[in-house]
DNA sequence: ACAATTAATGCAAGCGGTTGCACGGGTGTC
DNA sequence: GACACCCGTGCAACCGCTTGCATTAATTGT
């Protein structure tokens, strides 16, 4: 069948012992038997059967990549950057979809635990119990959930949510509504958080609609829920919800962004090419997914690692949001990005 | 470290061949000493090592999928069906992404191929020889691709590149150019075949751009010379350039579909959002994932299995396209599915 | 009642590698 | 010239699991 470590030794009439140590600990053969064993090696095209040496090294250099949903545009960008980042360091990636459900969540990190080096859990739906359960099991870095104990990478949309209130208070908003995500998502709730009092400080009333989908429809289906709440703004948990939005809103007769303004987080791609131009707070999702493969790769050496990276969020103001009712002066930039802080 | 099949054997009190049988040939162990060893086994929380299992029974209840982009909005739903096929069969999927790179390519196949049942290969970018030469030694699925002898599942943008045309000319358009895509793509040379033959026929002047890379920059950048070549309608080798070809000729002053047409081809999600919204020919994406997925796992009973399945396309006309130049009359259909025929 | 099946389990080899240990021979030291 | 040492290699056990074969006990036929 396939040629292995046995018959590249019999092809250069060394041990076994010997083709492994070309391979796996070169220091220890002498250089004229490594390069005769090289030779054959190339000839015969023997490459190593790295679930074999798994077995034994306990090192498979695999990961595995969960997400919610392959196909929401926030994702592709995090897995394309973590695929590429993982192999940068020789590992190769598993990538799970698990259409928004905990319980598949749980199932796969178990079924995937004995042929990976580590699991990387993007915007987990499970409870932190479980999560932590879960880590005891198998190396875990969780990207948007912040676990006492457990490495994470977060991207600070606190802060970013903060931004995009106040952008719309500025603006002389003063009903927002806030369209929540999915149950179960850390990030629906940092930005609930965010949003609640960021909104008290400006003086405006923050009217909560969901929890919803993370999807298109689950933006369009509220259109009327935030018309009859009688909000001028709306902050969307992400740009997909809010482009859905958009849609339901002009079904209805309201205009973006005269009538209504509407910010999404996350500007995937999509965002630049509507119309209008979705207002956003950027999240960066390619840096989250090498962050995040970095962490856990790294995690082998400082056992126990327990860091938590932050990264910062931005707002990025585009067609969708304009002044709000009343005698205000219209704000209306091109497309300016207004920096945000950093968290520790 | 983790509980093997001897903790489940000495918990239980039987050998651990008894266990093994327990788990993958039930019918061969005595219900009682079987259901007491389940109970050990749920206690003990053990799972099956799979790549132990691997190494002796060869089967890995592993997929790799090698895609040339993962961020292209093309990929995801193949992706995402294809992983969920995959679970549905109980396999894992490897996912690599080759940045179009045809190198790339062969060194991912080789590397996945000790770890994976088998490998599907979408839109390949390599040359056949090379296929043919991978195929041998491991069973491979190409999506997007014709290559006598090896199983395939090809979407059929010839007919879609047909419809496409013929939309264009019956619209009065004589002077179309054709955005090819990337070196290596076979889609593109069917399309330019069936485009080119089509053109013909409808007694229409075809102008060939390209090479170009399959992003919305590769067609913002052809934007000049489309309108320096004269064509009033536009066929893009994906919807992405076709966007951006109507981002860079909407800053080049002319209007789409007034002055130029333009149709794209996949219907990513995308298209039915960015305005005008686009005309272009749906590629069952999804399906090939699931149908690609089927084939390989089938390959390995039915050996030497060398289907290819052919999925139709349609062509979905929108508002990116529009009557031509001269006394016309214009087609302005709302949102219309014109369904396509079937290959083999 | 006894040979012949059959059912259930144990034994041990082996999948493709890795790795601690032992061994042989060449150097350096005094 | 005897001793210690190191370098390069072979030996064999083992990683977690499967599976052909042997073994034993229970069942069946006549």
């Amino acid at each position: 069948m396939s040629v292995t470590i046995r018959d590249v030794a019999r092809a250069s009439g060394v041990h076994i012992s010997t083709v492994s140590r070309t391979f796996s600990a070169p220091h220890l053969v002498n250089p004229n038997t490594r390069s005769r064993v090289l030779a054959c090696a190339e000839e015969l095209g023997y490459r190593p059967n790295r679930a074999a040496r798994a077995l034994i090294t306990g090192r498979t250099y695999n990961i595995g990549l969960i997400v919610a949903d392959i196909a929401n545009p926030f994702f592709p960008p995090l897995i394309k950057a973590a695929e590429s980042q993982a192999r940068k360091h020789d590992h190769h990636i598993f990538v799970a979809d698990t259409n928004e459900d905990p319980a598949l969540e749980e199932e796969v990190v178990r079924a995937l635990a004995k042929q990976v080096d580590g699991v990387l859990i993007c915007s987990p739906r499970m409870n932190n119990a479980l999560i932590e359960q879960l880590s005891r099991e198998v190396p875990l870095v969780v990207v948007n959930r912040q676990i006492t104990g457990i490495p994470a990478v977060v991207m600070d949309v606190a802060q970013g949510a903060r931004l995009a209130i106040e952008h719309l208070t500025a603006c002389g908003h003063r009903t927002i509504a806030l369209l929540s995500g999915p149950r179960g998502s850390w990030t629906s709730r940092e930005i609930r958080r965010s949003a609640t009092a960021t909104a008290r400080a400006g003086h405006a009333e923050l009217t909560v609609i969901g929890p919803n989908p993370p999807t298109e429809v689950g933006g369009l289906t509220v259109a009327e829920d935030v018309l009859r709440a009688g909000a001028t703004a709306v902050l969307a948990y992400n740009d997909l919800m809010a482009i859905g939005l958009i849609e339901g809103l002009f079904s209805a007769g309201a205009r973006v962004p005269e009538d209504v303004s509407v910010i999404g987080i996350d500007d995937i791609m999509l965002s630049r090419l509507t119309r209008p131009k979705l207002t956003t707070v950027a999240t960066p999702t390619a840096a989250a997914g090498r962050a995040a493969v970095d962490m856990l790769l790294a995690h082998g050496d400082d056992r126990r690692s327990t860091a938590h990276l932050h990264l910062q969020t931005e707002l990025v103001i585009r067609d969708s949001t304009g002044s709000g009712p009343g005698p205000h002066s219209p704000a209306d930039p091109g497309d300016v990005n207004v920096p945000g802080g950093v968290a520790s």
